[in-house]
DNA sequence: AACACATTCAACCGCTTTCCT
DNA sequence: GAGGAAAGCGGTTGAATGTGT
């Protein structure tokens, strides 16, 4: 059995919001929150889709978004974390307050890369999505997704490497926000448990995205604090992070490290 | 002015991941 | 562990708008 669509199409608006929809959504939402995707746009009135609200008030209505044009200190910084990242536009995102995946994504795609690729400069390609076969979870060694949730980098022989699943950071922060210094000081165990990846030419690497945040000081990232100093910090902590997180990571023994916890 | 082509970006689609039972 | 629902993500589409001829 499948499994069902997100909405029946029959009745359903599509196409671009109407003043009117944007009012009954966010007034919803105002008053009863975000979630319940799905049976919100009956409650609050609306012919559309769940997944349809849910885009809309994500990238346009949301009163923290930032509108506008894209600042030079932002340009870089979606640059330089793109060529870290490659196409994960939401961790991107995560790293510029007040815009949106799907703004970088629009961003990078009309803009940047045309001007990195005039300025002659490699632009990394798409990260190709794997297409799961409906069986693909229950024969573990053939066609593993390099994005599912627990993955296993297969090398040329026997041993087994598995990437956690790159983390959404913002969610976290206000938890580490409660954390008090001793809880930030070890992170040993959170290391194993909340890992980032990320590839590049076939090396791995991880980062650790609870460590991740303590490092870069994410507490003081939010609420938000815009200026080029801040970014140009942001951006070199990670750099140095990910760098040195290479260096130390012990492919073969990270399955092993695993079991110990 | 009229048309063709290029660009932009909101919205959609299909898929994966996460959560819950 | 399996299965389904909900949420999230990234690629793609297409209408609106801009620009060149």
């Amino acid at each position: 059995m499948g499994r069902s669509p997100c909405c029946s199409k029959v009745g359903i608006h599509r196409g671009p919001w109407t003043s009117r929809e944007d009012a009954l959504l966010t007034s919803y939402i105002q008053s009863h929150g975000e979630g319940n995707w799905r049976s919100l746009p009956k409650l609050a009135g609306l012919l559309r889709c769940g997944k349809s609200c849910r885009l809309r008030w994500m990238n346009y209505l949301r009163p923290d978004i930032k509108r506008g044009n894209i600042g030079p200190e932002e340009e870089d910084l979606i640059i330089r974390l793109h060529r870290l990242l490659g196409n994960r536009w939401s961790l991107i995102a995560g790293r510029l307050p007040g815009r949106t995946d799907n703004e970088i994504k629009n961003y990078w795609n009309s803009h940047l890369s045309k001007k990195l690729k005039k300025q002659g400069l490699v632009i990394r390609e798409a990260t190709p999505r794997p297409k799961h076969s409906k069986s693909s979870s229950n024969n573990k060694n053939q066609g593993v997704p390099i994005s599912s949730r627990t993955e296993m980098i297969r090398g040329n022989n026997e041993n087994k490497i598995y990437v956690p699943k790159p983390t959404r950071l913002t969610a976290r922060i206000h938890v580490m926000e409660n954390s008090s210094e001793e809880e930030k000081g070890s992170s040993d165990e959170m290391e194993l448990s909340a890992n980032n990846y990320w590839s590049d030419g076939g090396e791995y690497g991880f980062l650790d995205t609870n460590q991740f945040n303590l490092d870069l000081g994410l507490d003081q990232f939010l609420p938000v604090q815009q200026d080029s100093v801040m970014l140009e910090r942001l951006y070199d902590e990670y750099s140095q992070l990910l760098q040195s997180e290479v260096n130390d990571i012990n492919l073969f023994s990270y399955d092993q490290s695993l079991l110990m916890v």
